[in-house]
DNA sequence: ACTTTGTAAAATGTTAACAATTATTATTGA
DNA sequence: TCAATAATAATTGTTAACATTTTACAAAGT
C-alpha cells in the first residue's frame, strides 16, 4: 500500500494531512474495479485472497467489502461473503436517476457563488485526468474521476450529503453501458467544468442533467 | 446477547430463520437509541464501553459504528472515534425530505397491487407495536416502529433501494422534534395502514407524504 | 441410479493481543 | 505565572489466531 510515516523533519510548511486508513484507500480501490467491470457477479470476492493481494489482514478488507455493500455496489450474504451487485431494474434505475438530478442540482445552485479559482483548478484537474483515462480507455480510471467529478462539487456544497449521493451514483452506475461512448463522457464534463468556470449556473445545471442519463 | 443455538429437533415446520449477525443487532439498537436522544454528540462514543455492554469484543461494535456512520447517524473522525451527527441544515432537510417523499412514493406504488393479507397483518402489528411505545413515551421504540412501518413499504417494493432510503430516513429522524406530539404519529400511521388495507393507492400516497415533514 | 448421511475443507464471524495515534498530565524553562 | 516540552495514559487501527458456519465430496443405504 502506501507507507504511513512521513519525514516531519522536511514536510512543506503548510500541507494538509489527508491520512487516509487502509479501510478508506481498499473501499476506492475495489469500487472503481467494480465499476469497471474487473468482476463479475458469478464467484463471490474473497477477503483471503484479497487480503494476501494488498498486503493486509482481513480487517480492514472486511471493512472496505462492508462499506461497498451498503454502497449497493456489492451484495452481502451472512457468512458466505459478497459479490458484484446487479444494475437495478428500469424503473429503479429512473427514480435514482430523478433523485441524482434533484441532489446535484440542488447541490451546485448551493456552492456555485462561492467557488474560488482554486475550485476551477481542482475541476480542471480532474477533467485532465478524465480524458487522459478516456484516451487510454482506461474503465477504472473513468470511473473514478467521473464520480470525482460530481463528487466534488457535491461535497463542496454539504459534507452531509456526500454519503447519500455516493450510494445513488453507485448504483448507477452499475450498468455504466455509455462506457464505449468515450468521447461523449469527455464532452459531457467539459460542458460542465466550463459553465463552473463562467459561474453560469443555469448552463451548469443543465450540463449535469444531460449527463446523468 | 440472543443465544444463537436453536433447537433444530422440534422446530416447527416452516420455520424462516432471520440468522442475524452481532452486528446487525448492535446497528439497529445503537441507532434507535441515537435517534431517540439518548446520547449527545459532546462526548464521543467509546468502542470499548459499548463493547463492554454488550458483552462483545470491539469488533462487531466497530462495524456497527461504522455502518451508522455512513447511514449519517454517526460522524467519524480517523484516530478519534465516533460522535453524534448534528441534524441537517434546513436546505438539506428539505431537500432530503423530497428525495424521500419521491422514493416512498414510488414504493407505495410499486407494491401496493401485490400487497397480501399477510402484509396487513405485519403492517397492523407494526402500528399496534408502535401505538404501544406511543402510550408509554418510550422514545426508542417510537424510532424503531416508525422506521419499521415505512421500511416495510420499501423493502416490499425494492430491496434495491433499502439502502438508500434508510441513510435518508436516518438523517432526517436526527432532528426528531416532533416527538413531543405522540398522538399525531399514531394517527399519521393510522391512515398510511388504513389507505394500505383498502389498496387504496392516492389515499395512502397522500398520507406518506402528510407523515414525512 | 438416486437420496441421504457423515466427514473434511474452506470460508466467514469473533476475539484478544499488539501497534500507532491522539489526548492528558507532569515537568522544565524563562 | 505561563508557555513549551516531555512523559504518560487512553483510544483507535491492525493483525493473527480461534470459533462457527457453510460448502464440497465421498460413502453407505434404499
Amino acid at each position: 500500500m502506501v507507507s504511513k510515516k512521513a519525514d516531519r523533519s522536511l514536510r512543506p510548511p503548510v500541507s494538509k494531512k489527508p491520512v487516509r486508513s487502509l479501510r478508506e484507500q481498499i473501499t476506492d480501490a475495489l469500487r472503481s474495479e467494480v465499476l469497471a467491470g474487473v468482476w463479475t457477479n458469478e464467484a463471490p470476492m474473497r477477503e483471503h485472497a484479497l487480503a494476501e493481494r494488498f498486503g493486509v489482514s482481513r480487517g480492514p478488507i472486511r471493512d472496505a467489502l462492508l462499506q461497498l455493500s451498503q454502497e449497493g455496489v456489492l451484495v452481502y450474504s451472512p457468512n458466505k461473503g459478497v459479490r458484484v451487485n446487479t444494475p437495478p431494474a428500469e424503473a429503479e434505475r429512473l427514480l435514482l436517476q430523478s433523485m441524482r438530478r434533484e441532489m446535484e442540482t440542488f447541490c451546485i445552485g448551493r456552492c456555485m457563488e462561492h467557488l474560488t479559482e482554486a475550485d476551477d483548478e481542482q475541476l480542471e484537474g480532474i477533467l485532465a485526468e478524465l480524458t487522459r483515462a478516456c484516451e487510454r480507455a482506461d474503465l477504472s480510471a473513468i470511473a473514478d474521476n467521473d464520480l470525482a467529478l460530481h463528487r466534488y462539487l457535491v461535497r463542496r456544497a454539504s459534507r452531509e450529503l456526500e454519503g447519500v449521493w455516493q450510494s445513488i451514483a453507485s448504483r448507477l452506475l452499475m450498468d455504466y453501458s455509455r462506457i464505449d461512448r468515450l468521447d461523449q463522457i469527455v464532452a459531457e464534463h467539459e460542458a460542465i467544468v466550463c459553465a463552473v468556470k463562467k459561474r453560469n449556473l443555469k448552463a451548469a445545471q443543465k450540463a449535469i442533467n444531460a449527463n446523468i442519463i
